[in-house]
DNA sequence: AAGAAATATCGATGTTCGTCGATATCGATG
DNA sequence: CATCGATATCGACGAACATCGATATTTCTT
């Protein structure tokens, strides 16, 4: 039997380089303090976190919340602003809708027609 | 300032436990070949494929294939069934809902109220 | 300029993960 | 039952990762 793939006609799959760039957004959320960071920031009333409360809420060292916060912000999820000595990380208003799309390219569904 | 969590009437956040069950959710997802693979099966139109099939399409050895057809298994994204001597694997229907609901729980989306 | 507080970087360590060759298991078929 | 093809498991290896203590950097305050 032929895979429907990789052919005239064929319905579109993930490519090598697409597949590695949603494998790294994913990537950045298959861990448990990084979820939490996410969902703490997004429950802010101000979508706003400081990150010298972070440190306190979750429970690993000061080097540790750093190390994730940066991932994330360098994943293009968080933002990142100084004010004063605290610096104050925002989720980024596009993630949630690249994280559905993500999802829908993944599972194959019909993107909106923009047509 | 205080984190907006952890108290009453604070919006809800994800806890120990779900961030991990989250987390291992998305984990899976992380790799780029587990998401060819679920892009691929996606893409069939009776949505599913022969395992035989994979490791031509994929550039990686059989073993390989196996390893990631049984992690995307054990984490409830493919069913396996096997029909003579090929074993198909078949996207589990309820996984992309799934998959939106996690994004959503992350980003604090609301959930639709069933009420 | 000096000290204190917040955040980032560095180096090390133990663990998890992707990968493959070798081999085992399982089902079909002669 | 012997064999063959498909799939799974095993054992090993190198790379990536989460974590932390120590330390550097930055900013505010006095």
């Amino acid at each position: 039997m032929e895979l429907s793939c990789c052919g005239p006609g064929a319905p579109p799959t993930l490519d090598e380089r697409g597949a590695e760039e949603l494998a790294a957004l994913f990537k950045v959320l298959s861990d448990p303090i990084r979820l939490r960071l996410v969902s703490l920031v997004a429950a802010q009333p101000d979508q706003e976190v400081c990150a010298c409360d972070l440190v306190d809420v979750l429970d690993r060292s000061q080097p540790t919340i750093s190390h994730h916060l940066k991932l994330l912000f360098d994943a293009g999820v968080f933002d990142k602003e100084r004010r004063g000595s605290w610096i104050h990380y925002r989720l980024r208003p596009e993630v949630a809708d690249q994280l559905h799309l993500a999802v829908g390219a993944v599972t194959g569904e019909q993107l909106t027609t923009n047509a």
